[in-house]
DNA sequence: GTCTATAGACGGATAGAC
DNA sequence: GTCTATCCGTCTATAGAC
């Protein structure tokens, strides 16, 4: 499909996408081979296991994703600017690696309790702590109103940017930039402070 | 457990708390004889099938959560306290029937391709059909902003309302009415017109 | 209403030929 | 790198005793 992708990327990319559609669980190895056009146990050449096969999807996803976080968190935005970069990229990761978010959306829960996917847990703890800082920094300066609960804000935040990946397709008919103008439009003329009145 | 339950309604609400937590096909029908305290094979004496468990959940709770809708729509309000209503009986909803909404959330996308959940699809329609129009009412009558897009507004309310059920728990420490009034802050003076100027 | 016992299908994974 | 062939565990569901 895409060039220049080793056949153990292509077979990846291939389980990624049935694991984001029908979920890891429902998803067989026998449905990956098929789709692949091989035997299931010719999967078996390239990885150890199913399980192999998602968390490679997950992790090299989520490394990468932090990386930017922490390039953002690190830089000299305000804090309001940081929250909105950190939005966007992570709006910019349902467009990007849509495969990974959906199943980290669907089957995280699964997932985290197995053997060898304790950092998915932990991971989760980092991204709360960035993003509830972010909006306690956003308070302090009076970017963002005083009368929020934090917490429950964070869940607001998370939930409804990571929540896209459902309807979200990639080459449909919005862009990720659109969405994102959207979302930000309506989250930050909430819980921002209005500096104008536009009407119509 | 509760009072006044028949053993079928008991098992059902077992069984609908097992599929709420570990998500329909990774509940197994032992999982839900063992939390009844049973065999599995005697969960057969009264129900056809795991299948049947689920379809009584959900189709018992969507048919009272739409009659409520259709007094609300049916009702006098204008628009934005109809939509206000409506966000309020949803939320509601994940108090009263957690594992129903778990579920539903959860699953949908799977239960809705086997036979005889064809209904899933149709509500799922009408629950858009209402909440969009309502959007549009509410524009019209320049109560909401005119510049929201509909369709992503509505997908926007959609997910932020019901995704609440993947942290909200019965019985914690925020209370469902509090969440709503967080939520509906949260969201209206981002979507809604803002009438009052409050600044700290 | 529950248990014993088991049928029958499907799941992940393996060994070795090509 | 893929195929053939197959093991073995788990799953839903059934039949009939108690």
């Amino acid at each position: 499909m895409a060039a220049g992708l080793s056949r153990r990327d292509e077979l990846l990319q291939i389980a990624g996408e049935l694991f984001a559609k029908k979920g890891f669980r429902n998803t067989t190895v026998r449905d990956i081979a098929d789709a692949a056009g091989i035997l299931s146990g010719s999967l078996y050449h390239h990885f150890d296991s199913k399980e192999t096969m998602v968390h490679e999807l997950l992790d090299s996803f989520q490394t990468q994703l932090f990386l930017d976080y922490d390039a953002i968190e690190s830089s000299d935005l305000g804090p309001r600017a940081k929250l909105e970069a950190v939005i966007r990229r992570s709006l910019e990761a349902i467009d990007r690696n849509h495969s990974e978010v959906a199943i980290f959306q669907n089957d995280a829960g699964y997932l985290s309790d197995l053997d060898g996917f304790e950092y998915l847990t932990a991971r989760n703890r980092r991204f709360r702590d960035l993003w509830t800082q972010l909006l306690r920094e956003g308070i302090a300066a009076g970017e963002i109103r005083s009368d929020l609960d934090v917490e429950l804000g964070y869940r607001f935040l998370r939930d409804t940017v990571w929540v896209a990946v459902r309807w979200y397709r990639p080459g449909g008919p919005l862009s990720g930039d659109e969405v994102a103008d959207q979302y930000l439009a309506i989250l930050f003329q909430g819980i921002g402070i209005p500096t104008t009145n536009k009407e119509s």
